[in-house]
DNA sequence: TCAGTGACTGACC
DNA sequence: GGGTCAGCCACTG
């Protein structure tokens, strides 16, 4: 009721700072948390401003295959592997392994109102 | 102003 | 089982 007046990218840069260490999340994930999962290119959009914000760990989200799909708009051409390495996630070829063991699920884990 | 692109996902064939 | 198509919304040219 009252977060919904919070616009779409507000919403995800909090959901994004919720991640916790060591954890990995998709975009259709935070999509769907706010109701709105055929527009997970919106989220991934939204990472794009928060690529700036060091409060949103935008390499800590991934596409569902654990892709690292949006390292390419790092600084650096291998740093959001890198960040995933630094907090014990392996990461080969740009792919997350073990993705379900490291996969934080707003929806599930945020699991306070729908 | 209109049209195209994009850090995705799910459904269809 | 694997590839293709459409949808979503915002920004750029």
């Amino acid at each position: 009721m009252m977060d919904e007046e919070k616009n779409f990218f507000e919403k995800v840069y909090e959901i994004a700072a919720q991640i916790p260490f060591g954890r990995v999340t998709s975009y259709g994930a935070i999509a769907r948390y706010l109701g709105a999962a055929r527009s997970a290119r919106m989220v991934g959009w939204a990472m794009n401003g928060a690529g700036n914000m060091e409060e949103v760990p935008a390499h800590r989200v991934v596409n569902k295959a654990g892709i690292l799909t949006g390292k390419h708009h790092f600084d650096g051409t291998s740093l959001m592997q890198q960040l995933l390495e630094n907090e014990g996630v392996k990461v080969v070829d740009n792919q997350i392994i073990d993705l379900e063991k490291h996969f934080w699920d707003p929806a599930k884990e945020l699991t306070s109102h729908r």
